[in-house]
RNA sequence: GCGCCCGUAGCUCAGUUGGAUAGAGCAGCGGACUUCUAAUCCGCAGGCCGCAGGUUCGAAUCCUGCCGGGCGUGCCA
C-alpha cells in the first residue's frame, strides 16, 4: 500500500519515487491518516508554501485503490487507508496466524547467540539476570522470525575459583552430598582467608592454616595438566553448579542449547594457538606475545608472558569453532558495555589473522547492574535469583488473594502467582533500552500494576474470558466479521496499532533491542484496556459483538506471542 | 590524560532515526465496581529535554565546546 501511495505522489509531484518514499511517514495517529507526507521538500521543489503543495497535492493526486481519501492539513498531507478494507486484512490476518502472528518464513540461516554464561562455583544473583533475559528474548524473537537460532551458556567453568573451593575442602573437609550452597560457602571462607593471609590480618585460631593462595595456583596448575584428582574435584564441583543454574533456568523457562564453556575450548585451543602463531601477526611486547591493532585498540596480548592463554585467546577459539560448526550468519554475544573493548580488539584480531567470523561477530553491550539490595538499606548484600523469585511469588500471591476481587474458577493459584511473579521481573528487566545502566529496585521489580508484565498478562486474561463467555453464547472469532464495523475511531485505534506489529517485531531483532517489543505490548494493551468498558461484546448486536470479539481476540493473538518472545509467561486466566 | 556510554516530570523510563501539541508508569490529589475480571479505567497536577553555540523550513534528536555521572584503558574474566 505504502509503495503504491508513492507512486501516486510521484506522478502527481514530478519528482523521483525515491524521493518521496523517503519522506513518505506513517502516521503517528489515526486522526492524521494512516500515512503523512510532510511537504517542505516540495516546497523548495515548487516554490511555493508547503501548507500550497499539500492542498495543491491533495487535489491532484490520484488515489490507488484501498485509499479512501487524502487530506491537507497545514504542511502535511494525509493519506486515510479504507478502514474496513485495512480492519478486514489485518484482523483477519492475525485470526488466522493464531500463535504465530508475525512469524517469519524460514530463511536457512543460523544466528548463534552466547548469553548468560554465570561462572561455576559462584552465586547466581540479580547482577546476572539481565544478560539472561536480554539474550533468551533475543533467542526467540530471531526464531520467530525465521532464523535457526543455536543458544549457547558459554559457562564460567575453568579458574582459579576452583583453586579455592579446592583449597577450602583441604582445610574444613569435603562435604558429603554438597549443593551449591557448600561450594560458594567454601569458596568465600577460602578467599576470605586468603585475603587475610595477604593483608596479614589473620585470626589467631587461623594462624596454623596453609597458605591458600598457593594451594589454589597449585590445584589449579594440576587441573590444566590434566591431573585425575583434580579433574574429579572439578566434574563434582560442575556437576553440583550445573545441576543448580539448570533447575533455575527451567524455573525462568529459559533454554539452552549448548553448555559449552570456557573448558570446552580448552582442548581445541592447541590448534587455534598453532593457527594464530602461523599467521604471522604476532608481535613481542614487554615479554608477551599479542597484536598491535594501533593507537584506539592498543596491544593486545594474546599469549602472556609465560605463554599461558587468555581471555581473548579463549574467545578466538570460540569464534573460530562456532563459524566452523554452525555457520552462522552472526554470532551476537550479550555480554556488559564494560567489555566493548574487549569485542573491538576480538574483531580486530580477526581481522588482522583475515578469519570470516570476524565479520560476524556482534556485541550486544548491556548498562550495569550493580545486584544490590537496596531494600533494607545499606547493605552490600547480593540478591540471590532464588530469593528474588521466591517473594515474587510470595508478593504475587498474596496481591491476588487481597487485591483481586473477582476470580475466575479453576485457577491454580500457585501457578498464576509463579507465572505473574516471573512476568514482573522479566518484563521489568526487558523494558528499558539494553545500554541503560540498570537500577535494581526490588519494589518496581515486584510490582503488578501500571507499565508491568503482569498488565499485559491481565489485558490477555480478560480478552480470553471474553472469549470464553462469548462462545457460550455461541459467537466464534473465527466465524467472520463485519469489517465496516470496526471503522470507527475507538475500534481503529486498535486496529492501527495492530498494524505496527510485524515492523516493531524486525525493528527489535535488527537493532537487538527487546524492549522495542516490550514497549509497544504495553501501548497495546493499554489501548485495549482503555476500551474494555466502552466497547462491550456481551450484550451487543450480534454482528457488532462477532466484530468486536474478532478484534479483541486479534489483539490477545499479538498479546500472546509477544508476550512468549519476551519470556514473559503469556497467563490465559487470572 | 585518552576512549566509549548516559543526562528528558520528584523517581524509573519512552520519544517511530530531523517532522504536527515532548509522552507513559510509579509516587501525590480527586473520581468510577447491581452490566464481559477494579492486578482495571477516567480526571488533576507535575518540563530551561544538563548548559552554551552551530547546522536548517524545522532540533529532545545531527555537529562543536563545556558541565555532571558511569565504565574502560596489556591483573583476571
Amino acid at each position: 500500500m505504502r509503495t503504491e501511495i508513492v507512486k501516486a505522489v510521484a506522478a502527481a509531484a514530478g519528482l523521483p519515487e525515491a524521493e518521496i518514499a523517503g519522506q513518505l511517514t506513517d502516521s503517528r495517529e489515526p486522526g492524521h491518516g494512516d500515512f503523512a507526507l510532510p511537504c517542505f521538500i516540495l516546497a523548495r521543489a515548487w516554490k511555493q508554501s508547503p501548507p500550497a503543495c499539500a492542498a495543491k497535492l491533495a487535489a491532484e493526486v490520484a488515489l490507488p485503490a484501498g485509499v479512501a481519501r487524502c487530506v491537507a492539513s497545514g504542511p502535511y498531507l494525509n493519506f486515510f487507508l479504507d478502514r474496513a478494507a485495512e480492519s478486514l486484512r489485518l484482523v483477519g490476518g492475525l485470526l488466522a496466524a493464531g500463535d504465530g502472528v508475525g512469524r517469519g518464513a524460514p530463511r536457512g540461516e543460523r544466528i548463534v547467540v552466547e548469553y548468560s554464561s554465570p561462572n561455576i562455583a559462584k552465586p547466581f544473583h540479580v547482577g546476572h539476570l539481565r544478560t539472561t533475559v536480554i539474550g533468551h528474548a533475543l533467542a526467540r524473537i530471531h526464531r520467530h522470525l525465521g532464523y535457526e537460532v543455536i543458544s549457547i551458556n558459554h559457562l564460567g567453568d575453568w579458574g582459579t575459583q576452583f583453586g579455592f573451593v579446592w583449597a577450602g575442602c583441604e582445610i574444613w573437609g569435603k562435604p558429603a552430598d554438597a549443593r551449591i550452597g557448600d561450594l560458594v560457602g567454601l569458596y568465600q571462607r577460602a578467599s576470605g582467608l586468603r585475603k587475610d593471609q595477604d593483608a596479614g590480618t589473620v585470626a589467631p585460631g587461623d594462624a596454623d592454616k596453609p597458605d591458600v593462595n598457593a594451594m589454589a595456583r597449585d590445584y589449579f596448575i594440576r587441573l590444566e595438566a590434566g591431573e585425575p584428582e583434580a579433574r574429579a574435584f572439578w566434574e563434582w564441583c560442575l556437576d553440583i553448579s550445573l545441576d543448580y543454574f539448570k533447575s533455575m533456568y527451567d524455573r525462568m523457562g529459559v533454554h539452552f542449547d549448548h553448555y559449552t564453556g570456557e573448558s570446552f575450548f580448552q582442548d581445541r585451543l592447541a590448534g587455534v594457538e598453532s593457527m594464530i602463531r602461523g599467521s604471522g601477526i604476532l608481535e613481542e611486547s614487554r615479554g608477551a606475545l599479542g597484536v598491535d591493532l594501533g593507537p584506539r585498540l592498543g596491544f593486545v596480548r594474546v599469549f602472556a608472558e609465560d605463554g599461558r592463554s587468555l581471555y581473548i585467546t579463549r574467545d578466538i577459539a570460540a569464534a573460530e569453532y562456532r563459524t566452523e560448526t554452525y555457520d552462522p550468519v552472526r554470532i551476537l554475544y550479550v555480554v556488559g558495555a564494560p567489555q566493548q573493548l574487549h569485542f573491538q580488539q576480538l574483531v580486530g584480531v580477526l581481522e588482522r589473522m583475515g578469519r570470516p567470523s570476524a565479520s560476524r561477530i556482534v556485541h550486544i553491550p548491556y548498562g550495569h547492574v550493580p545486584g544490590i539490595s537496596t531494600r533494607g538499606g545499606a547493605t552490600d548484600e547480593k540478591v540471590l535469583l532464588n530469593d528474588l523469585l521466591d517473594d515474587a511469588h510470595a508478593r504475587a500471591r498474596e496481591a491476588y488473594s487481597s487485591q483481586v476481587v473477582k476470580k475466575p474458577q479453576d485457577v491454580d493459584e500457585e501457578a498464576l502467582a509463579e507465572a505473574v511473579g516471573l512476568g514482573a521481573i522479566f518484563f521489568d528487566y526487558l523494558s528499558r533500552s539494553n545500554i541503560k545502566d540498570f537500577h535494581f529496585n526490588w519494589d518496581d521489580a515486584l510490582n503488578f500494576q501500571g507499565d508491568t508484565g503482569p498488565y499485559i498478562q491481565y489485558a490477555l486474561a480478560r480478552i480470553n474470558s471474553i472469549a470464553a463467555k462469548a462462545a457460550a453464547t455461541g459467537l466464534d472469532p473465527a466465524g467472520g466479521f463485519d469489517a465496516s464495523l470496526l471503522a470507527g475511531d475507538d475500534t481503529y485505534q486498535l486496529v492501527f496499532q495492530l498494524r505496527r506489529f510485524e515492523g516493531i517485531l524486525q525493528k527489535a531483532a535488527a537493532e537487538y533491542e527487546p524492549y522495542l517489543l516490550a514497549n509497544y505490548l504495553l501501548e497495546l494493551a493499554r489501548s485495549f484496556s482503555a476500551r474494555y468498558s466502552s466497547l462491550r461484546v456481551l450484550g451487543e448486536e450480534p454482528t457488532v459483538a462477532q466484530a468486536r470479539l474478532s478484534l479483541f481476540c486479534a489483539v490477545g493473538n499479538v498479546l500472546r506471542t509477544g508476550l512468549g518472545l519476551l519470556g514473559v509467561p503469556p497467563v490465559e486466566r487470572m
